[in-house]
RNA sequence: GGGGGUAUAGCUCAGCUGGUUAGAGCACCUGCCUUACAAGCAGGGGGUCACAGGUUCGAGUCCUGUUGUCCCCACCA
């Protein structure tokens, strides 16, 4: 590590070095140690398929603070990485790479498949982890683990065969989300809702009976061919005397039952409803209800069934082997084979010309679409697996209720219970390649289902030959088991009783019900114990105009290349400065330059001080001796501390980082490193004791930047006088009683004052800094005016001070404060009526705050009523406005 | 349809449990290359804290309503 610092703060030269020199220390790995408290955070795995996005990157640089305070508190702290297999995504890129070479997956055939997946893995998937080291991501890459890996995938087929064994898991035929781009069910969480615009086709059914026309509408014509009912209210009454009728379905010229159910609203439409229970939620409960035969005309490639679909499904249905509410498929016929979209014209082109067309209407309506394709989900019937949540889900709303698992901030529990509490189950087969295969397995001849780990030879009932389901789980049953699969479980490993349960989870809004809710339910049930205490939301990174970042718009930023240019912790810093817990924020390059820019002060004050040690200073360490801005810098930084750990206990990360911004800047680098000038060309014991504040106030400070910034706080940190190997594992700064210094505080205070009175006079007549003055300085407090008379040389332009009690100059500019007047004899710029003029101004604005204030303390419910602090503070306001007054009154007198 | 966020300087946002004259960065204006930093220093202008009520000694902050905006959830044919 060199010990000098370059002239230039440049990132590039040793983030990527820093970061080498931290997994060669291996700090990043704890050692399990009982005695001390623990903290863990399990990360959020990404996606294999992902490149390092500006969502990663927030993510990251939060759970990267916590992790990096904690461990400097001391804590025995476990950040654990690790990436998800991603199925739908993974496929689809694979898939789509295999079109290219007009190869498609059934040709390859599974096992090809998957070898070529488990090799895309191998070449991609450590791209992102990658990534994250640039960011400077201090996890425990020793314990890096993989969705698929073989610790993870056990854990999924232990709880798979638990849940089975309870009932939990079951095999039906049931309503579920297909998407036709992905052709494989999805869960309800994966459906996004778009509104788009539609149409509202009036139709027509004939009533058998009675002969009349039954007006109904729909937004899905093609659907009237798996029609096997229609419905309305049963106290409508204008359709009582329909009860028991039937319709003949135009078209097929079928005659289906007209059913009387709930879900036929009186006040919507003509209150008339078509029922097809196989390719609509609500239609498909009505069908429940009324036991009406389901009717599948879609395939799950998005076109309508033929013949060939007839067949297969018939011999399903005749050989015995079907399960409950398995459907009937119709052969469509001339439209067989259509695409959806193909057919809704040629239907609505048939029901016209067969005058069952009433009108047509325009309208807008939300229609659900596939998360990852944003195709829109045709609801089916389909035999899925799936998870009973009921039971599931009653604990892992109490825990949250009970304030077991908090969420910060407090307001996502709302999203979560009504989550939770509407919850319908969970289908969690998939049909795809790309994950982990569902361990069931079924006989060929009698249609036994075993669920096991192992295959079984034969089938336990008739001995037939027994297949596997060819569907794979859900990403996020496995995303479920994350916070303790990662640890070991299902084997009781140390890990596992040392880090679980972890301490906090760090994630977006986003994926709360996705991910969050279902690590909840999974943790409190097959550990028994919660998954991590406190949820720590985030919001969206958004561009600069608002706009959420996606592939589409061509908006998202990448945060390689901000790095690459400003560095790593002026990225972090801005996504971490003056945010809030769960809100969106803006990306600006405006924002990454403040923050390189404040990374640039901070290196150049260390420089300043590294050349000016002189090299008595060996450790940060304070001198016997303090002067009173030794103690007001240490007051101030001491307030910092207290501060830094109170906002960060409570999440707020956004404001421990603004706090230390204006600490550095403005209180150490323009006041108190100035103020050290003087001290430091003096030389002898003042410049050392000088040296020793500055490099305990550097050396403090930096422990505090460091989980904002952990580079350059390093590589300063390493430059100056330290007492820890690196920073990392030094032990960060507590709020410490003995360097409160209140008093001196505002002794000090009184002379900045006086100085930016000084500077005010001075810009308002534009006297350029190279023109010095003689200062005559009237004040009460002579002892503190002549212990900081040198400051006035160098932050006033003084020439000399003369400090007094009663002192007057004739024919000079007056700055007044409450505890000085300072005289600035300049001839040549003193003009009477203008003093008069400013003075007067001064004078008012004094008066006013003396009317504002009085006008408080006057009113006896105030004082009675308001604390006393507050009371205080009001008369300590007074009292110096008061002074002021005095003074600028004397001032007007003189002139 | 249900729920939630948010509204503060020209722009982007802080302002935690109510308590000085509402802050920061950027932008703007003035003056400075003061031997750490022009990625800097000093000074300045700019806000009826969306609107209307209410609670309180005191409201940007709490309550109610209105409006704008963003998001989540939802099976409306």
């Amino acid at each position: 590590m060199p010990k000098e610092l370059e002239k230039m703060y440049n990132p590039r030269d040793f983030e990527d070095r820093i970061y080498q020199f931290w997994m060669d220390g291996g700090y990043f790995t704890p050692t399990i140690d009982k005695s001390k408290p623990m903290f863990s955070i399990v990360m959020p795995p990404p996606n294999i398929t992902g490149q390092l996005h500006m969502g990663h990157a927030v993510d990251n640089t939060l759970q990267d603070i916590l992790t990096r305070w904690k461990r400097m508190q001391g804590y025995c702290t476990l950040w654990l990485p690790g990436t998800d297999h991603a199925s739908i995504a993974t496929e689809a890129k694979i898939v789509e790479a295999m079109r290219k070479e007009g190869v498609t997956k059934e040709q390859l055939g599974r096992e090809k498949f998957l070898e070529r997946a488990w090799e895309w893995k191998r070449q991609y998937g450590g791209r992102i982890v990658e990534q994250l080291k640039k960011l400077g991501s201090s996890c425990d890459w020793t314990r890096e683990r993989f969705t698929m890996d073989e610790g993870c995938s056990e854990a999924v087929q232990t709880v798979f065969m638990q849940l089975y064994e309870k009932g939990l898991i079951y095999r039906g035929n049931r309503m579920i989300n297909w998407c036709p781009h992905c052709k494989t069910s999805i869960s309800d969480a994966e459906v996004e809702h778009e509104t788009q615009d539609g149409h509202f086709w009036h139709l027509l059914y004939p009533v058998k009976e009675t002969g009349e026309m039954l007006e109904l509408a729909t937004t899905r014509p093609e659907t009237m061919l798996g029609d096997t009912a229609v419905a309305i209210n049963g106290e409508d009454p204008r359709y009582t005397h329909l009860h028991g009728c039937h319709v003949i379905l135009p078209l097929l010229n079928k005659e289906i039952p007209i059913v009387c159910d709930e879900h036929a609203d009186m006040e919507k439409g003509t209150g008339v409803v078509k029922i097809t229970p196989a390719h609509d939620p609500n239609d498909y409960e009505v069908g429940l209800r009324h036991n009406l035969p389901m009717v599948r005309v879609f395939t799950y490639d998005g076109r309508m069934t033929g013949a060939a679909d007839k067949a297969a499904a018939d011999e399903i249905l005749a050989s015995g082997r079907a399960a409950a509410n398995e459907p009937e498929v119709l052969d469509c016929g001339k439209y067989a084979g259509m695409t959806t979209k193909e057919a809704r014209k040629a239907i609505l082109e048939d029901l016209e010309a067969g005058g069952f067309l009433k009108e047509v209407e325009p309208l807008q309506h939300e229609v659900g679409t596939c998360y990852r394709c944003h195709t829109t989900v045709e609801p089916m019937v389909s035999k899925q697996w799936f998870v009973s949540m009921q039971q599931l889900a009653a604990p892992a709303i109490q825990a949250v209720r009970d304030g077991d698992i908090r969420f910060v901030p407090e307001r996502f529990d709302k999203m979560y219970f009504h989550w939770m509490e509407n919850i319908r189950d969970w289908c969690i087969s998939r049909q795809l390649w790309w994950g982990h295969r569902i361990p069931a397995y079924y006989c060929d001849d009698c249609g036994e289902t075993v669920v096991s780990r192992e295959a079984p030879e034969k089938c336990p009932r008739c001995g037939g030959h027994m297949t596997q389901d060819p569907d794979t789980l859900d990403t996020w049953f496995s995303s479920a088991l994350w916070p303790f699969s990662t640890l070991g479980w299902p084997e009781k490993t140390e890990d596992l009783a040392y880090f679980y349960p972890t301490s906090v989870l760090v994630t977006g809004y986003d994926i709360i019900t996705f991910w969050v809710s279902r690590m909840i339910f999974s943790g409190l049930e097959y550990m028994g114990d919660k998954p991590f205490s406190d949820v720590f939301i985030h919001g969206l990174v958004r561009d600069s105009q608002g706009r959420k970042m996606s592939k589409s718009l061509g908006n998202g930023i990448d945060p390689l290349k901000v790095i690459e240019e400003y560095g790593a912790d002026a990225l972090r810093f801005m996504l971490a400065n003056g945010t809030s817990p769960g809100n969106d924020m803006r990306y600006s390059d405006e924002k990454v330059k403040a923050a390189r820019n404040f990374a640039n002060k901070l290196w150049n004050a260390a420089r300043f001080i590294l050349m000016n040690l002189s090299g008595e200073v060996t450790k940060p360490e304070l001198p016997e001796t303090l002067l009173m801005e030794d103690k007001w810098v240490l007051s101030q930084y001491n307030d910092l501390v207290k501060s830094v750990n109170e906002n960060l206990t409570k999440y707020e990360l956004g404001v421990a980082a603004q706090n230390i911004y204006d600490f550095l800047w403005d209180v150490f680098c323009d006041w108190y490193i100035e103020i050290s000038k003087a001290r430091l060309q003096a030389g002898g014991e003042t410049s050392v004791n000088a040296q020793k504040v500055l490099v305990y106030v550097m050396a403090n400070t930096l422990k505090l930047l460091h989980p904002f910034m952990p580079f350059i706080t390093e590589e300063i940190w390493q430059a100056i006088p330290n007492d820890c190997e690196t920073i990392m594992l030094s032990s960060f700064p507590a709020y410490d009683e003995t360097l409160n210094f209140a008093e001196d505080e505002r002794e000090f205070e009184r002379i900045m004052t006086a100085i930016k009175a000084i500077r005010n006079v001075r810009a308002e007549k534009n006297v350029p800094p190279s023109r010095k003055a003689h200062l005559t300085i009237d004040t009460d407090f002579t002892d503190t005016f002549e212990k900081g008379a040198t400051f006035f040389q160098r932050l006033a332009f003084a020439v000399d001070v003369t400090v007094g009690q009663g002192l007057k100059v004739e024919n000079a500019v007056l700055a007044v404060t409450d505890s000085a007047k300072i005289y600035l004899p300049m001839g040549d710029l003193i003009d009477r009526e203008a003093e008069l003029k400013r003075l007067q101004k001064e004078l008012e604005a004094c008066e006013k705050e003396i009317r504002i204030t009085e006008g408080k303390l006057a009113n006896q419910e105030f004082v009675s009523k308001a604390p006393e602090r507050v009371v205080n503070v009001e008369r300590d306001k007074l009292a110096r406005a008061k002074e002021r007054l005095a003074k600028i009154q004397g001032s007007i007198r003189e002139l």
